[in-house]
DNA sequence: TGGCAATGTAACTAATCGGTTAATTCCATG
DNA sequence: CATGGAATTAACCGATTAGTTACATTGCCA
């Protein structure tokens, strides 16, 4: 093991114990036999339970923010932009499942204790949207709209879609439930995408 | 104090703090003192933390599901029934916000702890959706639709918002935030299922 | 090679937390 | 009023958990 990794390594797999139990859920003995790492290491590289909690959601945090941002960034007109934005944003959140998990539960304990850091990444995408969204407006593309509603439409949808992947895959495929198209994430926020935009653009 | 209420008393302050806390995060000593009675009370009216987190959820989940059902089902029209569907689900869960955390929660966690019954509501509430849905399609008011990526869209979008209510009211007023229009849970649900409906209408 | 950052080991602590117990109080009924 | 079961209480217990400590070891690099 290289020494520079060992940082990182706890990092990965405290967000996936983080994501799958919770902060109160987590057990530091536990995290440290799961990564393979000595206690006493997860001490020496960050600080405590909180510290490691805010390294993880920091780590976690900025790279998605980034991703949408400089995706949208390419973009010019307003409506590829908002499609850009959330297929950017159903991708990395895909790729890194613990991050729907995360802001899942930090959204439903009303956010009090998230970490500073993560949610001013969570600002900055939503800054983005209302971006595009006046932008879109004020070229007459398209009309008013609660940037709030669809910055949750789009959040709320896929990060759902997201953390449900391993609830689907293992629920027994009765018959009812074996009529739900198992779509993946592409597609998903194909639809999601779609639908706001049709939404949104003037008659 | 009867039998009665007590035990519902702790049901009560038992779901605000899960909902705030999350199970592990809630702590039996403090939930005897929120709700001012003593512990072993706790213990003698449900049996152990568990059964009482299995009690709290199956006394949320079913009056929603069966509301959206009960409502749902006054209509005949597949569109009015798709819309009062979304209104209503949007009114109880505003009306209990409890239950959007718990379940954001249980989300995040894969739902692979999360009781039986509060489940079973929860398929409830998506299996009515699916029969809106073909019915709606069968009379040729709908097109094809993936019914799961609506019901997050409802769930997930909704949700949020009765989640982030007390945090918007604390965020300070900064310029960028102001602009987001203030909007109540009813004119929330009114764009879900505005543009849900709009989505799924035949050209 | 010497020095230093990093890692491992393993025991220890102080506090916390879920759950129990035995005693006590409340209250409806005969 | 007496009685017996339901409900409540204070105190306690054992297990768990976050965090610490002391020390040995490894590997990198100047």
């Amino acid at each position: 093991m290289t020494r520079i990794d060992t940082s990182r390594k706890i990092l990965d797999c405290a967000s996936r114990m983080f994501a799958q139990h919770g902060y109160d859920g987590t057990i530091m003995d536990d995290l440290a036999e799961q990564c393979g790492v000595n206690k006493a290491s997860i001490y020496y590289h960050h600080k405590d339970k909180a510290t490691l909690y805010d390294n993880a959601l920091t780590a976690i945090f900025t790279p998605i923010a980034d991703a949408v941002i400089e995706a949208v960034e390419a973009q010019v007109e307003p409506v590829k932009q908002l499609r850009v934005h959330i297929k950017t944003f159903a991708r990395v959140t895909a790729d890194n499942p613990c991050f729907a998990s995360i802001l899942m539960r930090e959204m439903a304990s009303g956010g009090a204790n998230m970490p500073v850091p993560a949610r001013q990444q969570m600002q900055r995408i939503l800054f983005l949207l209302m971006r595009i969204l006046q932008s879109g407006e004020s070229q007459g593309v398209f009309r008013s709209s609660d940037a709030l509603i669809i910055h949750f439409m789009i959040i709320g949808t896929l990060n759902l879609f997201v953390i449900s992947i391993p609830l689907r895959q293992t629920l027994p495929a009765t018959d009812q439930l074996e009529q739900l198209q198992n779509s993946n994430i592409e597609s998903a926020a194909d639809q999601v995408a779609t639908t706001i935009i049709a939404s949104l653009l003037v008659k």
